[in-house]
DNA sequence: CCATATTGTTAGCATTGCTAACAATAAGCT
DNA sequence: AGCTTATTGTTAGCAATGCTAACAATATGG
């Protein structure tokens, strides 16, 4: 029995929030796509390629591309599986591992300071709310 | 004063439920992009593509593309305008009008189902702490 | 051993973003 | 008036992120 006109202006405080951590992202040097597939990595664990394609919902082809770039820049490495010689074992360089951590870092940091006034009790309870919400959407994605 | 923990968590949630509403989006059958544009015109109203393209936070050429895209499928108009022979004023057709209306009902739609079982205090709260944020940081956006 | 599935890869396309350049037009200054 | 400068739309060309369709190599199940 939620109202209406706080949804509508949740769903623009919600997309507005994230340009704003799009915009701290892009500071990165590393486009999103990259940044997902290392933060994936590094809270995930290692994984084949058509693993992480799995997990981040997009095509093989694509994580393919993604991991091209990582490779490239080193900030992952594709090692042989000794079970499977299909498969490709993806693991984070300390330059990949760096670069996650030093950009989640980054995103905490920003929220801190854009969530510097709100009362300590009334920010947690949104966090929960938002998580809530969150796990009832996965839910239904899978 | 806030938590650790908490922002954490507050991260993630939103990343995560941002996701599920572009997937959300994507049912409508128009990109990213062209339906940001659509929802900038239909509650910013009618503008230049300049203007457009400052209000996106984009270059010119790429609000060009993405115009370009939304007039062939003729969701927007491009009108001469009397006092500037330089510019077009971007206005929405029926269809555009139609098109953004129904992508925002669906979101809201969709936020109502994944919020079903919260508290409505609580979610009022929560709306109340996103909003702010999002003013704080659009605030240090420009 | 043979059919089927999975994995990585490639080719080719669309969308979304950028910068650099250009012509047409507007605006400002002398 | 003229001349310079700024703005607007446009084009060309690039990169990143996404897709499907196809293919070879390898696993797996009968």
């Amino acid at each position: 029995m939620s109202s209406e006109a706080d949804l509508v202006l949740l769903n623009s405080a919600l997309t507005q929030l994230m340009r704003r951590l799009r915009d701290v992202d892009e500071l990165q040097g590393v486009g999103r796509a990259r940044l997902s597939a290392l933060a994936v990595l590094r809270f995930g664990g290692a994984c084949s390629a058509s693993e992480l394609a799995e997990r981040e919902m997009v095509s093989r082809a694509t994580m393919h591309h993604v991991l091209g770039g990582l490779e490239h820049d080193g900030l992952i490495r594709r090692n042989p599986d000794p079970e499977d010689a299909r498969r490709h074992i993806i693991t984070l360089t300390s330059r990949g591992r760096a670069t996650i951590e030093r950009a989640h870092r980054a995103r905490i940091t920003y929220l801190r300071e854009v969530a510097a006034d709100i009362a300590p009790g009334r920010l947690r309870s949104a966090c929960e709310v938002l998580d809530r919400m969150r796990d009832v959407a996965n839910r239904g994605a899978h």
